[in-house]
DNA sequence: GTCTATAGCTAGATAGAC
DNA sequence: GTCTATCTAGCTATAGAC
């Protein structure tokens, strides 16, 4: 394929993708269907189905198209920040951010999560590219901070399941802007970076080294 | 409603639900139709759906009964022990040894997870009764222990996540009898108790305190 | 209130022609 | 790569028997 041009069916994907995220918008995500979509873009419900297997896998597009924004953006508002904190707080607040319009069918990401044969599923094989893109980010995050080699390895997956909690307290959270979601991202993220701080503190470090390598370990032993 | 006799539907619904689960196990949760169990209990389509309004629904029966069980067998289990850490050992153990040969159908219990409006949302309005029972044991396996009033209001409710989050890992676990989630059960509890005596030992405390304080205060915050 | 029988609707998904 | 036709299965509806 020539790599200037590109193959025409794209135009006709990107096409489908974004009605059906304007009508997953307007109409949320199981309202709308999939004869509506491709009616809505003007093409007949086997183009759809020949771009996207599973209504799903449209969200998951949407979601890639998410992933990359996020890295831009992250990416845009660490510059000059070098502090472990402010530099997470960005990771997850602009992600918040990006996804501010989309609680309404968010929710289908979550649908397979019970299904580890399922190729959508967020832990399952068939997600594994976007979950290591996701969890390179924080990996970015950490990466020259005063973070350990052995932290540096685990860390970033266990914030990558961290912030996929967050998504999900976000749509489930009805306050106004979602404020207490972004709160609680704060709280959080200031008592994890307290506590890594805490073991560097001489005085009690060999109390709560213990638990740190304990947790690595656990996180190890769990197949991470 | 007499009290003492059961309404005759009682054993067709108990008819269906078995007949289910049964297919649910040979053959999985997507495979076995509505029509199928139907058939395989020799009752109409009809009233299959007159007793549960949804597949899932079934699903959602069957683990109601897996909760009476756990909460029995871990009265049982519970005889003779009183230290917080073998007490909860118990709580979690008994729960997987009741699910051990439905992981198959069990990630139907996660498919609304995302749809905070759906009935069958484990963090949904629609089963905060179920949810509540399922706490209960937890409350049940600390009362009485040397956990802080405080705590006691707050820990069976993340002990019931976790708990959830035990349940999703066991699903995706391949190893042999699932030992690696028995094994990761056995560390985080170990982990778990030794973090809350640590904040009880005099020379320490101080500086361990304000972060068990500050992490009750995100759970509350969090609109536990 | 419990169930049968049956027909029909809807929407996700697929097959095969062009 | 796109279409039309078709299938499937969850779910609903109805009318009637007991």
């Amino acid at each position: 394929m020539n790599p200037v041009t590109k193959p025409a069916g794209e135009k006709t994907k990107e096409l489908i993708l974004s009605t059906a995220v304007e009508l997953f918008r307007k109409s949320g995500f199981e309202t709308a269907t999939m004869r509506d979509i491709a009616s809505s873009a003007d093409v007949a419900l086997g183009a759809a189905y020949y771009y996207f297997p599973t209504k799903e896998a449209i969200v998951s597009a949407y979601y890639d198209q998410v992933q990359r924004i996020h890295a831009e953006k992250t990416r845009e508002d660490w510059k000059g920040k070098s502090g472990l904190r402010e530099r997470l707080g960005v990771v997850f607040h602009s992600k918040l951010e990006i996804l501010k319009d989309d609680r309404s069918f968010l929710g289908a990401l979550f649908r397979y999560t019970g299904d580890p044969q399922h190729p959508l599923s967020v832990f399952g094989k068939g997600t594994q590219l976007q979950r290591a893109q996701s969890v390179a980010i924080f990996h970015e995050a950490i990466a020259g901070t005063s973070i350990s080699e052995e932290m540096q390895g685990l860390l970033p997956a266990a914030l990558w399941l961290v912030h996929l909690g967050m998504i999900l307290f976000f749509i489930y959270d009805e306050t106004k802007g979602q404020q207490r979601t972004h709160k609680l991202v704060d709280s959080v993220l200031n008592l994890l970076t307290q506590a890594i701080e805490l073991t560097n503190s001489a005085l009690i470090r060999p109390f709560v080294q213990p638990f740190q390598t304990k947790m690595l370990e656990i996180l190890r032993e769990a197949g991470w």
